[in-house]
DNA sequence: TGAAATGTTGGGGCG
DNA sequence: ACGCCCCAACATTTC
């Protein structure tokens, strides 16, 4: 019987854990290690840190359950190792594999390391459907179109397959000594987190449940219901996805489940609907893995000498302070600032205006939602803010500007997100919800918001804005 | 997973 | 009844 170290990383779950799974024969101990510095310059932000800190919490409780014991260590991840194998006599290494650039240089260094020691190291896959090059074009090329990309996935078949849960697990040493939790220090000193227990519970457990009832209660209406932030009949499944808490082949294997029950065809086309998102995800770990130097530079090389507005950006502080004027765009901010996360449809929205017309480098905004996201995820990331800015795979084409009124009137018609987020807005009707600045002087007494006290004046203008943005992408083309 | 400018159509008011 | 204008509504083109 082998003594193995299951080494757990962002796979913070024990269902359908290929590297618990294989070593659950054997004498096993679940380590964590907490080495931050490793994944820099993207190591978690501070939302992601209050997410760790809860999920690890859960997965310790889950070990607990089946008798075993989640060890935690921190500082320099081969060293631990190294300690740990001293310590417990193992043999082996398990763990699940990353494929961001920081951890894939890392994690191949400790196996030759470890190989150094005569202990065998082991990876699985587990984070994704598919391996970023299982995936190919008919030359052996990376995918920088999604479409083809999907069709390639469909044809390869969604797996589905799911390992079946563990009941049981070999008890671990107290001689082990093991950091508490606390002392890893990842919840906020100031305590801006209040907000944050009202969204969400993080944990394997949790995330199942959503699973279960965003099938339920969402998946019917989804291909519509994603694009209003008000009702929002998205998953908020990503932050599970980013720790592991949950694996996309859970995913499928529930969506396709679903579709056989629910057999309508309405219910066919929201499942495909949502599987192809869950297949976006996969691409953006596609493009990540393929070309790693997007973490710091576009994909499209056109945008090299691109003259964004990076130093200082004289709009940025009141961009993520929500205090741009535009409600939309103020409430999203909100909502990320309280909440940890954003809608999608209002992340599009406030990254067009902050990259588009305000001339925002693409990282500023970036790094901005790295520290207040809880699902901050440096493939997706990365993908998304180069997507909206125009100079990623598959962007969204340059003349592609959001109207921040525009698309408030049409996703969030009745004001309902705007006011959930803003309450200086709270008692302005419909018709002005979306531009308050054009009530008179009454009606913004009458409504309870003087424009420029309560609630700002916009701080930049659409029309010149926009009208620049073109001119510049223009240029670039 | 746009928006704005420009073009076209058709109904109603009106001389 | 007819042509003309206006303009909303929709369609197409352009950035």
């Amino acid at each position: 019987m082998k003594k193995i170290l299951v080494w757990f990383r962002r796979d913070l779950r024990l269902a359908d854990n290929p590297a618990l799974y294989a070593a659950k024969q054997h004498q096993l101990i679940p380590i964590y290690i907490h080495a931050p510095e490793e994944e820099a310059p993207w190591q978690p932000g501070a939302a992601s840190r209050w997410w760790l800190h809860h999920s690890l919490a859960a997965l310790a409780a889950e070990l607990k359950k089946l008798g075993s014991r989640l060890i935690i260590r921190k500082g320099d991840s081969a060293a631990a190792l190294l300690k740990l194998i001293e310590e417990t006599g193992a043999s082996t290494v398990y763990c699940n594999r990353l494929y961001d650039p920081a951890t894939i240089k890392r994690d191949s260094a400790i196996k030759h390391i470890l190989a150094e020691h005569d202990v065998e190291y082991k990876s699985f896959a587990a984070s994704l459907l598919f391996e970023p090059w299982e995936v190919q074009t008919k030359t052996a090329t990376p995918y920088k179109v999604f479409t083809p990309f999907w069709n390639t996935c469909q044809k390869l078949g969604l797996p589905s397959d799911i390992q079946p849960g563990i009941r049981k697990l070999p008890s671990v040493s107290m001689q082990i000594n093991s950091v508490a939790l606390d002392d890893l220090q990842l919840l906020p000193k100031i305590p801006w987190d209040k907000q944050f227990y009202q969204h969400w519970i993080p944990g394997e457990a949790n995330a199942q449940k959503r699973l279960r009832e965003f099938i339920k209660q969402n998946l019917t209406d989804y291909e519509h219901g994603r694009d209003y932030p008000a009702v929002s009949s998205t998953s908020r499944l990503s932050a599970c996805l980013h720790f592991g808490e949950i694996s996309p082949r859970q995913i499928v294997y529930a969506i396709e489940q679903a579709k056989h029950a629910g057999a309508s065809s309405n219910v066919k086309k929201n499942a495909e609907g949502f599987l192809r998102e869950v297949v976006w995800r996969e691409f953006t770990h596609h493009i990540l893995y393929h070309f790693p130097q997007t973490i710091k530079k576009p994909l499209n090389p056109h945008f090299e000498n691109f003259p964004w507005a990076n130093k200082a950006n004289k709009y940025l502080r009141a961009w993520q302070r929500g205090q741009t004027g535009y409600p939309i765009i103020d409430a999203g901010m909100q909502e990320l600032w309280a909440s940890g996360t954003m809608h999608n449809r209002v992340r599009m929205i406030v990254g067009s205006l902050l990259t588009k017309n305000m001339n925002s480098h693409w990282l500023q905004g970036a790094k901005w939602f790295w520290d207040t996201l809880v699902d901050a995820d440096l493939a997706q990331n990365t993908f998304n803010w180069q997507w909206i800015a125009g100079c990623g795979a598959d962007a969204a084409p340059y003349f592609r500007i959001f109207n921040p009124i525009t698309q408030s009137e049409k996703f969030d018609a009745h004001g309902e997100y705007i006011r959930r987020w803003l309450p200086a807005l709270r008692h302005v009707p419909a018709k002005y919800i979306h531009s308050p600045w054009t009530m008179s002087t009454a009606e913004q007494q009458l409504y309870r918001v003087i424009i420029g006290k309560d609630y700002p004046a916009p701080i930049i203008e659409l029309k010149t804005s926009r009208e620049d943005a073109l001119l510049r992408y223009k240029k670039t083309r």
